[in-house]
RNA sequence: GCGGCUAUAGUUUAAUGGCAGAACAUCGGGUUGUGGUCCCGAACGCGAGGGUUCGAUUCCCUCUAGCCGCC
């Protein structure tokens, strides 16, 4: 299921290949998000020339809308979309923070009111199983409760508490594992805010129930990226080797080297689809590393600089957005265009900046990948 | 040519006899398991001249320009 082909001496990095339902993956990797049904602006044919292994979906949002009945008649996510490679999918348990207004936490589930239409509904640890089941997801994830930053020490228990035991009422043929080699693989999610022993406490009764991967979660919602580190310093030792390890949510370039650095193998974040709508655009500096460059990434050998091309400097500048990147688009248009494009608020400025920067994100983690396999990283 | 109305930031405008506000545009910053084309910051202005007044962008006169009528 997951074969470790490189350990890092430098480090706890290690390259390995994940195996799925829809096809291995190439780890340490990352997850473009695609929350409704689509990497927003993207086609599946784009996705499959950015050479995307795996993306993101999320249980909550495809449980509003298109819905389950929709799903069942179109036989799942993966054919609805024209995605036909890995998918994973989130629990729902990141909208018990981001939705924290129309939700409630109770003992059985978290009961949210629809953000569209106000309907109550309970999402229980077994409906979210259920829900993921629909959509077909090839890795799925545990309900847990990702409680804010800060906050009390009380909230960080109870949240360690629930995300336990709703693990603990996962249906035990889920986790039979070799069994049928299209079964789903099954993530359970750490949690436990900045305190050590609640996140040793909450990794060490995950890893008890012999999940097929383990997420450190509740991170990057709003701490220091110092407090993170420090998290991941006393978490991911706890979490088996052997096993996947998914820093959720995470993060900038740099953070997720430095995150691979201490033995994670898997990340998603909003920030190169996001930060793409508002004509942020992350690009590699390998020509000129030392001048100019915004950020140099320690220990991996490479330079990178997000700019907004909004700004004046980009009105004139012909050079292509990458020259050589595999995406067609990036290797016709200029710097200049994609500026031009966003200042008259053409939509195809939100494709062009979004294929730009999940290209960028697919780069990078070839680049750890080849710096792990040579030994660098 | 005559009469009326108007003139405030690059644009559209608000208010005021005593610090001239906003929106868009401009310039820059931000975005971390996506309720997001979003959030934050900066620079930029009273058509010209004269008068009244302690003080005028504001009241008065002249000019200039624009708009609307009438010849």
């Amino acid at each position: 299921m997951f074969a470790i082909r490189k350990q890092s001496k430098r480090s706890s990095a290690k390259m390995g290949v994940l195996k799925t339902p829809h096809g291995s993956i190439q780890t340490p990797f990352f997850c473009p998000i695609a929350t409704k049904g689509a990497v927003k602006s993207l086609t599946g044919d784009d996705l499959r020339q950015l050479r995307a292994q795996i993306i993101l979906s999320n249980t909550y949002h495809q449980l509003l809308r298109p819905g389950l009945s929709v799903l069942k008649k179109a036989h799942g996510l993966h054919k609805f979309m024209d995605w036909h490679g890995p998918l994973l999918t989130d629990s729902g348990g990141f909208q018990v923070f981001s939705l924290a207004k129309i939700r409630k936490i109770l003992p059985e589930g978290v009961r949210f009111r629809s953000h569209l239409d106000g309907k109550q509904f309970l999402l229980t640890p077994k409906k979210a199983l259920e829900i993921q089941e629909v959509i077909g997801s090839d890795i799925r994830m545990i309900l847990d409760v990702c409680p804010p930053y800060p906050c009390s020490r009380k909230e960080a228990e109870r949240a360690v508490e629930l995300t336990t035991k709703w693990a603990a009422q996962t249906p035990p043929s889920l986790l039979r594992r070799g069994l049928g080699g299209g079964r789903a693989l099954l993530f359970a999610i750490v949690q436990g805010s900045v305190h050590k022993d609640l996140r040793l406490k909450s990794a060490c009764e995950l890893v008890n129930m012999d999940f097929d991967g383990y997420a450190i979660g509740g991170l990057a919602v709003g701490e220091s990226a110092s407090d993170m580190f420090k998290v991941l310093e006393y978490t991911v030792p706890e979490l088996p080797a052997e096993k996947p390890r998914y820093l959720m949510g995470v993060g900038k370039p740099e953070q997720i080297v430095a995150a691979v650095q201490r033995g994670i193998d898997l990340f998603d974040c909003v920030i190169p689809t996001r930060e793409a709508r508002h004509g942020r655009l992350y690009f590699f500096q390998d020509r000129h590393p030392e001048r100019g460059a915004k950020r140099r990434v320690e220990g991996s050998g490479f330079s990178y600089e997000s700019a907004s091309i909004t700004n004046a400097r980009f009105a004139k500048n012909f050079s292509k957005i990458n020259a050589k990147s595999p995406v067609r688009e990036l290797k016709t248009y200029s710097k200049a265009y994609l500026h031009h494009l966003f200042k008259t608020e053409e939509p195809l400025a939100v494709r062009l900046a979004t294929l730009n920067n999940v290209d960028f994100y697919l780069e990078l983690m070839r680049r750890i990948r080849s710096a792990i396999r040579a030994g660098t990283l």
